[in-house]
DNA sequence: TTGACGCCCATACTAGCCCATGATAGCCCA
DNA sequence: TGGGCTATCATGGGCTAGTATGGGCGTCAA
């Protein structure tokens, strides 16, 4: 496997460690990173996380403006001055910082959630409601797609199930 | 890790010095650079530090202009003319000049700021300012993106992110 | 001589490292 | 197929080395 899937729940211990989910681990060291790339997403309560692929995204992104420009400064600042490269243990566990924690409105558990490259970390009823949330419009989406469907011959174009 | 990342609050003690941040030195150790190469950022309140990555950089940006030219004069003289290169002592800490501190406003703390290949000192409080702006013109500049790419041709929206 | 600076040592704190324990799930063998 | 064994995982706690910070002392230059 080479890519973050599936969602954990874990505790904090009273250190304020958390084991990183053993799947997910296995994908790092596969990407090769020591650690764990982490910075706060831009826009919700969570945290994104990753190794040399997010980073190499990160690199792309950034590289993709003019050297000097405002734009680029601002990424830059945004992105690498909000990021933190955690050290993972002996047992696979990671320290949250202050920041991020405060970030995602993290205090005693979390839930790790894999995009695939990269992986997101919520505070559990957090991520709950988001889940419920996304599912609910997924589902809406697919009914009005349905609805088109049995409407009119007309195929709506690029819509694959 | 061979990037500067994540940010630092640290105060200077009684004589003006002020630790490094250890993975800052651990990149310049990397870097091979002995000491802190800084100066004042051209158009921000702020320092810009960092090893042989940064003037390897500043180096480049003067050879792109015309031997002789008045620009190239001109840079020279705000970049090189400005520069000093700081002792770090066995701690790992440095003391700024009053040149640098005044034009940073920096009294007794100082928030340090990785951007890649180079970092930033800033006064902690200007630097939350900095931070929040950028963060919110980031943030603009990708809902902006994702705007433009659903208004486009018909494709499931919400598809990551 | 005085002040600034480099160099050295001292200390509180905490992050990292190591070992221990309980639970679970996968595996093997009868 | 069922039962037991073992490897893996999440979690807990103690110890140690590293880090940030404070202060003393000698040296060099103004």
């Amino acid at each position: 496997m080479d890519r973050f899937v599936s969602h954990y729940m874990l505790r904090l211990d009273g250190k304020g460690r958390v084991s990183v989910p053993a799947s997910f681990r296995a994908v790092l060291a596969r990407d090769g990173f020591d650690g764990l790339y982490c910075y706060p997403a831009l826009d919700r309560p969570a945290l994104d996380a990753g190794g040399n692929a997010l980073l190499a995204e990160i690199e792309a992104l950034i590289a993709g403006f003019q050297p000097y420009s405002d734009q680029r400064e601002q990424f830059a600042l945004s992105l690498y001055g909000t990021s933190e490269t955690l050290k993972v243990d002996g047992e696979g566990r990671v320290v949250l910082t202050d920041t991020l924690k405060a970030h995602a409105g993290i205090t005693d558990a979390v839930t790790f959630v894999g995009l695939g490259h990269k992986f997101r970390i919520w505070e559990p009823d957090r991520f709950r409601a988001e889940l419920a949330e996304a599912t609910e419009k997924v589902r809406a989406f697919k009914q009005e797609l349905g609805n088109r469907m049995a409407a009119g011959p007309e195929k709506p174009q690029g819509a694959r199930e």
